[in-house]
DNA sequence: CGGCGGTGTGACAGGCGCGTAGTTACATCG
DNA sequence: CGATGTAACTACGCGCCTGTCACACCGCCG
């Protein structure tokens, strides 16, 4: 019961996702569960909360209208190098090249420089929503402080 | 010929994408051509360069992986809202809404306000990759100044 | 008038990203 | 060990978007 990580239903009511969704992304090696994979019929698939941000990630992007492909690719570049601080950066999805901006004037850099279409994903509101939405699921879990290690303040720029 | 405007395969070419979905486009009132429509086979479709602008921003826009869907209602925006700056401003698809944003600023704004993705355009590329793509395959056509009416630098922030 | 090139049109095929329905297999309870 | 619930698996189909191909049609030139 409730050993490590959410079990898949569980991850789809959190993010705000299909069953067939997270399925269909864990078959096409979008998003697998890093914690336990599934052995067949009846097992169960385990995420952990690392995945719980790039599959919230993922979810924004969708309702963004950005396509799967490229949802892919800046999930992997934040797989690579987001480090404490998710709350305080930012994702930038440069049509094929995914960058990670710390602040606000790095990404006005980037849309200077940038000649085609950016897409921007806050951390720190993907992060407040997953939490808001496992507290509501999950009054119980007290593993809060392992969930979200350091939250910058989002009133400095 | 060359009377007013840009037939079809020109259009495809200068923008960048396929005669189908130039086609498929205007099919599916995505973007009509707006000086004349076709008038069943061997007639041709007239776009003017306020279409090859809304074209290419929808080109740049799947580029970055963002949906049809979502591009037109972007594009349906600029055209309500655009007036002579097109350079200087930017557009902002934020979910279902979209924004025009004149400065760097706003779009600062609109990102903390923001508690999703934001899909950013800078119309000034855009304009600057279609007058490039235009003179390439239209070396002689003289109507440059009618084109690019008013061009804001891009240095203030 | 008739051939010729350019252009739009219609029909079909195919991949992607799911939804739906039914089945299978583990996990727990009794 | 058997019954039950839950979650994963499989098969099928749809809608969107695009590529391919053959065809119809217009205008031009001779």
């Amino acid at each position: 019961m409730a050993e490590e990580g959410f079990r898949g239903p569980q991850v789809c009511k959190i993010v705000g996702i299909t069953y067939r969704q997270l399925d269909y992304w864990a078959r096409t090696d979008l998003i697998r569960p890093s914690i336990a994979d599934a052995k067949g019929s009846g097992t169960q698939r385990r995420y952990s909360y690392q995945d719980l941000v790039e599959l919230k990630v993922i979810k924004n992007l969708l309702d963004a209208g950005v396509s799967l492909q490229l949802a892919r690719k800046g999930v992997e570049y934040i797989r690579k190098n987001l480090g404490e601080d998710i709350g305080s950066a930012s994702l930038v999805i440069d049509g094929p090249k995914s960058v990670l901006a710390r602040s606000d004037g790095e990404v006005i850099d980037l849309m200077r420089k940038g000649q085609g279409v950016l897409s921007i994903v806050a951390l720190g509101p993907v992060v407040d929503q997953l939490d808001s939405a496992i507290h509501e699921l999950h009054p119980t879990e007290p593993k809060d402080s392992e969930k979200a290690p350091a939250r910058a303040v989002s009133g400095g720029g």
